[in-house]
DNA sequence: TGATAGATTTGATCTGCAACAAACACGCGG
DNA sequence: CCGCGTGTTTGTTGCAGATCAAATCTATCA
């Protein structure tokens, strides 16, 4: 259970650390920092460590309780679960501005791994949850982001479910979309900074029926591949309804 | 989007209604009203009302945000979601001492149905919110069960988007044995109060898979039904090691 | 008790996606 | 600029589970 990719957790320097500027942060509205008031933020400045992560360096393992809650300021992680025999669940990607510790200190737990470079504000999980007792407004948007947590994960569930591949990848690309577009980031094209075998393992599919619906997708002038690791939604419109099921392929036929 | 089985929410009385006796209450270790010292739960109960709700009644519609909250006290209900078409997926089956509330005010909402007759704490939606503010320790304990929620939706993402069809019953079967066992209800033979349909909504499949497979288990010796809505489990541990797939079907060929 | 409707099981066939295979692109270090 | 490794695309085949169909069970109520 040990990975030359780990962040070193104690001892070594991690990868880089600068003091932290929370006023001048961009994604404050989106994380637990969006609310709080003049004092609250300086007792979360005391204790935030800012780290650059290396693309490919695990944040956190599985089966492991990390010590650590992190939030992420720029670039793309994954958080996913694994089977003994190696099969595996991307539950999510983690963009700026996204929380990394609920409830992942819960049974089994789960791994989170860098895909691009990634700035993230590092809390010791102990402090934190200190500083959660003594700050209530904390807590509140805490439970708050667990309640979208949820109600994306419940989302989720119903393409896992239900959903065939076209309309798992086109509910995908959409969600990076929207989540970008709230985000205020470029997303035109849109930036894929995970594999195909990330893809496959967030939509339940293998690698080879990500690329190929993503061709018939080309093919069907509902998007244009921008290399590998771009896309441009020609139709977001269509998209949508694709995503949805609404289209159930009628237009396929056409 | 209206069903005659939806519960009046106000006007009419509901099915039935009776002052709470919360000291009485069987289930409250596992609800947020666990911790909570003497006056919290005064001032809890004094704004909740215990309902009786009888069997395939509504508790919640889909797109619309309920207004109310619940604690199931008694009896099994269902949540779920929909695609345009019909397609269904249930999200989790409500058990005593569960809550119904969290993240269900978001996006696309989500639709919660009895099963059986069921006793539910209802609170106003507003209400509890209100008393979220005043008693902090509510918050935690909320947050607490939020991450369980997460914890939980994980461990079904990874069964929806990796796990086989005798994977996926095994960990169905097993994982309802863990929380009635948690609960200290009687779970042998283990009540299935849902449908085949229910079943295969909340585990991807189709119910004639649901069907064979158990089927299927019962030929291979590691279940006996008892009629259709109860099941013995007659050997937990090869189930948890079919569930997790260690036993990747190496023992059927014997 | 017997009629009826809905749920479940079982059987036969089909199909979307997985699995296997091989060619192809592309980034990187030398 | 080449060679190598890794990731991606494309082609072929197979199968788990879906779909279609029909028989059987079960609960309910007259």
């Amino acid at each position: 259970m040990n990975d030359s990719r780990l962040l070193p957790s104690s001892g070594q320097p991690p990868t880089s650390c600068s003091r932290v500027d929370c006023d001048a942060c961009d994604v404050r509205a989106l994380t637990f920092c969006g609310d709080l008031g003049h004092d609250a933020m300086s007792a979360v400045a005391s204790i935030v460590s800012r780290i650059e992560v290396p693309a490919h360096a695990l944040l956190a393992e599985e089966g492991e309780r990390s010590p650590y809650v992190y939030n992420v300021t720029a670039g793309t992680a994954k958080l996913y679960k694994s089977l003994p025999d190696g099969r595996t669940q991307v539950l999510g990607f983690l963009l700026p501005g996204d929380f990394l510790g609920l409830g992942d200190d819960r049974l089994g737990g789960l791994a989170a791994e860098s895909l691009t470079r990634v700035s993230v504000c590092r809390f010791r999980r102990r402090d934190f949850e200190t500083l959660q007792e003594r700050i209530p407004v904390l807590g509140r948007r805490l439970l708050s982001l667990a309640q979208d947590e949820i109600a994306r994960s419940r989302e989720q569930m119903l393409l896992l479910g239900r959903k065939s591949a076209r309309e798992r990848l086109a509910s995908f690309l959409l969600g990076l979309y929207d989540r970008l577009e709230a985000r205020g980031e470029a997303n035109d094209p849109l930036p894929l900074p995970m594999t195909r075998t990330d893809i496959g393992d967030y939509l339940g599919l293998t690698i080879e029926t990500v690329s190929r619906t993503l061709a018939a997708f080309k093919r069907d002038g509902i998007i244009s591949l921008d290399g590998v690791h771009a896309v441009r939604l020609l139709d977001p419109e269509r998209m949508r309804s694709l995503a949805t099921g609404d289209e159930a392929d009628r237009m396929a036929a056409c």
